[in-house]
DNA sequence: GAGTTTGAAACT
DNA sequence: CAGTTTCAAACTC
């Protein structure tokens, strides 16, 4: 890492930084601050270096790339987690989500046997940097071999294709954010070659082996997969589903920042060992040899991930831009017009970006925030609506009755709640006269509920130990339960570790898959609903996207709500919202294993 | 694909 | 803080 970030920093810094660096007051600054100003503060130009100078909550969605929510169109992806991370979090969660990104490829594959990423370089560096430097080491061998694993487990199990294709889905956004941070980090060749036109064929001019240095491998290896996938099973999966998913452009920010950051941190790896290009592109070459080509079939996949904006007027610098709004730059595919948000305006991008959180710390934080009870409820059905999700601000509508996607609540993929405003709603996901009764009677009554579901899924557990189960710990378990983890670790991780919630996962996905758990009654009908088991809106999330970043915005990733899971109103009532700017405690002290990178580091 | 509707974002 | 305008996505035809 070191080495990196001396060569970044010299460029990027000002001379004087040093001098700064060695003086007293500064050496007492960083005393105060957990986080390492140096280190951090370099990792990449990205938008989220200015995120987090504002709040710890944004990292900026760009950088971890988190913004979940925004994409929108992921916000299955994302898991609702629960609180957000704090940006210390971030450090360890990248490592953690890379794992469980790996593991989202390589389902069947025992984490255990996996060598967990070396912690060395991560803690104090920023999320952004322990990313980009630490994931290469490991990662790559074991990204190899997962994909190998992969691609033999495709041929075995359609759902789990389905599955990993939705999850790959969101992975364009990762890539998109990716890119965007990519373009910040000198490093990368990919920014400049991005800078130049976001036209995404820069890549695949290249050989393949120039191509992965130029592209990150894991957004490509995503894109390749997907397209793999889509040629067998993708359209079965996604393609109806997608469309039909709200996509919680909030959430999806929250999800996309911690894929990105997943996406940075693979890519990097990828970059550095042209060997594994060559297995996972097979689907990557294609892929990038028609981007356009590609993108469609992704976003037919109802892969939405990527979001396109067709601003004319804003020149992409506003939030009326998706793109902009979800910390990600626009490319080639957007249909905008005077884009100024573009690498090569990068700049201007962070001075825009700066002056819309001066005027709102909030403003690119997910737009979704999950209760903090939430996570254990949500963290286990990564199909179900959030019980404790809600949009941070409310809803203001008027005539659409928050059943359309005009509705930020509803294409978040969650209810409406006494912070909405909205008129005659109706919405699917929760009515906020719902949530106007929410009261601790409610919240009583569902803690029973949830303490019963503990009980159960406890036994569950261990019933099922194997090495999936371990899983509780792991996120490696079986490839549902991996899904959703890369969300909710993004931005969480340390209350998620606390809780059991992450062994509950595995488990209670087993139990889905069985067909054990379900208890919650169905939603009327979602979007998703018709197409497909929870897993699959989950990632077809029109997005999860997040937009953002806050480490919210990791949170923000909302799975669209399922047709099978519908939170009662009892359940998303009785939570209380927890504003996702704060950052929840870490609670390390329980750390399990519940998560790979989490114990290890 | 063009036009309309809608509600968030931005502005006053 | 409220009202108005601008904007682009979502939606409809």
């Amino acid at each position: 890492m070191e080495d990196s970030t001396p060569k970044k920093k010299p460029a990027k810094l000002p001379p004087n930084l040093s001098k700064f660096e060695d003086s007293p007051v500064f050496n007492f600054i960083n005393s105060l601050s957990p986080i390492k100003p140096v280190k951090s503060i370099h990792i990449t130009q990205t938008f989220n270096s200015i995120s987090f100078p504002s709040l710890p909550v944004f990292t900026s969605p760009p950088q971890h790339h988190f913004s979940p929510l925004k994409s929108p169109k992921r916000p299955n992806f994302s898991n609702p987690s629960r609180s957000p991370p704090p940006v210390s979090k971030n450090e360890g969660g990248a490592v953690i989500i890379m794992d469980q990104l790996l593991e989202i490829f390589v389902p069947e594959i025992p984490t255990a046997s996996t060598p967990v990423i070396p912690p060395q370089e991560t803690v104090d560096s920023d999320a952004g940097e322990v990313v980009v430097f630490r994931c290469p080491i490991s990662t790559e061998a074991r990204e190899q071999e997962d994909e190998a694993l992969f691609q033999n487990d495709c041929v075995l199990d359609t759902i789990e294709e389905n599955k990993l294709l939705s999850n790959l889905q969101s992975g364009n956004m990762r890539r998109r954010c990716l890119d965007f941070e990519m373009a910040g980090n000198p490093n990368s060749a990919t920014v400049e070659a991005r800078a130049g036109d976001a036209s995404i064929p820069v890549s695949s001019s290249s050989s393949s082996s120039s191509l992965r240095r130029t592209l990150p491998g894991i957004g490509l290896h995503l894109n390749s997969l997907a397209a793999t996938l889509k040629n067998s099973d993708s359209d079965n999966l996604c393609s109806d589903s997608q469309p039909s998913l709200p996509s919680s452009s909030a959430s999806i920010f929250a999800s996309n920042s911690t894929r990105d950051q997943l996406l940075l941190a693979s890519s990097t790896p990828d970059s550095e060992n042209p060997p594994q290009e060559s297995a996972n592109l097979t689907g990557e070459e294609l892929n990038q040899i028609n981007p356009k080509k590609n993108w469609k079939l992704m976003e037919n996949a109802g892969i939405g991930a990527c979001k396109r904006c067709n601003c004319k007027k804003s020149r992409c610098l506003k939030l009326y831009c998706e793109c902009f709004a979800a910390g990600v730059y626009c490319i080639e595919p957007c249909s905008c017009q005077d884009c100024f948000n573009k690498p090569i305006h990068e700049a201007m991008v962070l001075e825009t970006r700066r002056q819309i959180e001066s005027r709102n710390p909030l403003a690119f934080a997910p737009k979704v925030i999950m209760n903090s009870d939430s996570v254990s409820e949500l963290g286990d059905d990564s199909n179900k609506t959030p019980a404790s999700a809600r949009h941070k601000r409310g809803c203001n509508c008027k005539k659409s009755g928050c059943l359309k996607k005009y509705c930020e609540c509803y294409q978040g993929g969650v209810g409406c709640s006494i912070n909405c405003r909205c008129e005659g709603c109706k919405n699917a996901f929760g009515r906020k006269d719902e949530s106007a009764l929410i009261g601790t009677e409610i919240e009583q009554e569902e803690e029973g509920r949830e303490h019963c579901q503990k009980t159960i899924d406890i036994q569950s557990d261990e019933d099922q130990q194997n090495p999936s189960n371990a899983a509780p710990s792991t996120p490696l378990g079986p490839n549902r339960s991996l899904i959703p983890f890369p969300f909710q670790l993004k931005r969480r991780l340390p209350s998620f570790l606390n809780d059991e919630s992450s062994s509950r996962l595995s488990v209670r996905f087993k139990l889905e898959k069985h067909g054990i758990t379900q208890t919650e009654p169905k939603f009327e009908k979602t979007p998703c609903e018709d197409v497909t088991p929870e897993t699959l809106c989950n990632g077809c999330p029109s997005i999860t996207d997040v937009k953002s970043v806050s480490p919210n915005s990791k949170r923000v990733t909302l799975p669209p709500p399922q047709a099978d899971f519908r939170p009662l109103p009892s359940t998303r009532i009785g939570r209380k919202l927890i504003l996702q700017s704060i950052p929840s405690f870490p609670s390390l002290t329980n750390q399990n294993s519940g998560i790979n990178g989490p114990s290890e580091l």
